[in-house]
DNA sequence: TGTACATCAGTGAACGCGCGTTCACTGATGTAC
DNA sequence: TGTACATCAGTGAACGCGCGTTCACTGATGTAC
């Protein structure tokens, strides 16, 4: 039966809400349409009065998940106080190789859930990951305190964070304490190196 | 028909061979079995000679990419000479995080590879991955000159490179510049922090 | 404001397709004598 | 060494299954008058 434009638009939100985060735990391939759309509330046909095709949802997905992430790092580049930026940048940091952070299967970054899978993607939905890692490490490295000139730097230390959550998941089950030892490792201050 | 022993052998092994190539280059669900059997020369029917499986042949394929990761890095660990052997570990980790190796299909890291899928996978295959992880991460603090008190430091330098190859990876098409930039800035020197 | 009708979001059975797996079959290999 | 037969690696048609997608249908909504 039709409902009111209003509803249906609350109701293709919810299909990106539900999208972004099974996509987000189980990966892109592991979610089934009838899947996604039980957790939005429908059932599988709706999906495509306001898709083409599952691989739009996924990129619709995909940009919502960026946009929490760029919100959350955004704030924090935003605070003007230095110091305290620089605390709230380095709780960013801890929290994000935490073991809470590492076992969490709603609300985890972008980066971390869909890089490994992009090589295998269409071309839109690898547009969309391109531009919300750009415009990411832009805004970490602001949030970081340095210049741009420090750029490198910053997104070294990222890939450093994106890496050994990346790792210490994989192991999370079979090796739990290599898990802990990797996201410890991560943002302990180097004594050599 | 029938074969020899020695030519059946010698099949099983083209068939993890075939499969450790496929699968680090496309993921463990994009390759079927029937394109996996026919890179090894046989049809898919051949497989379950050999495996109870598809299951098993990724476990087994996952065994055979760490056999040839842990003799890389562990031939640069053995490296008496300390000089020579610091020298071989710098040139392994450029290599790593080169052009090159992110747009090889071939021979992939397979943390790079597969840590990413680990979380969807059956735990047979969990259990390879986490053992040669393992043991890779001690190879590398080795081949890294480290003691094992600054274990730490080689893990967190490991994860800056599998991290920023990871992210390289999944822009390298759409965004070649921010996919060089990442590379190049996993193994800078660092000017501040 | 009230009425008649076109629109269209949501439903769920049905579709075609590709997948992992099974199985009857083949015929060279390995073995028992 | 030669012979008869059981074994079993490889073949490819066939299977059941889950998937993304389609489509006829429903009925409340939005609109034209």
């Amino acid at each position: 039966m039709r409902i009111s434009s209003e509803q249906a638009r609350k109701n293709r939100d919810r299909v990106v809400d539900a999208a972004a985060n099974l996509f987000r735990e189980k990966g892109f391939d592991s979610v089934a349409v009838a899947e996604l759309m039980r957790a939005a509330g429908m059932t599988h046909g709706g999906l495509y009065n306001h898709f083409d095709s599952k691989d739009e949802v996924e990129a619709a997905a995909c940009a919502r998940v960026f946009e929490g992430a760029l919100a959350r790092i955004g704030a924090i580049a935003a605070i003007e106080d230095v110091d305290v930026r620089r605390r709230a940048f380095e709780a960013y940091r801890k929290r994000y190789v935490s073991i809470a952070a590492r076992d969490a299967a709603g609300p985890a970054c972008p980066m971390v859930a869909f890089a490994g899978d992009m090589a295998r993607r269409p071309p839109a939905l690898r547009e969309t990951f391109a531009e919300g890692l750009n415009a990411y490490l832009a805004a970490y490295t602001l949030a970081s305190g340095r210049d741009t000139g420090a750029r490198a730097a910053a997104i070294r230390e990222f890939s450093t964070l994106a890496g050994a959550l990346i790792l210490a998941r994989g192991v999370a089950k079979e090796a739990p304490d290599l898990s802990a030892e990797i996201l410890a490792a991560a943002v302990e201050s180097d004594s050599m190196s």
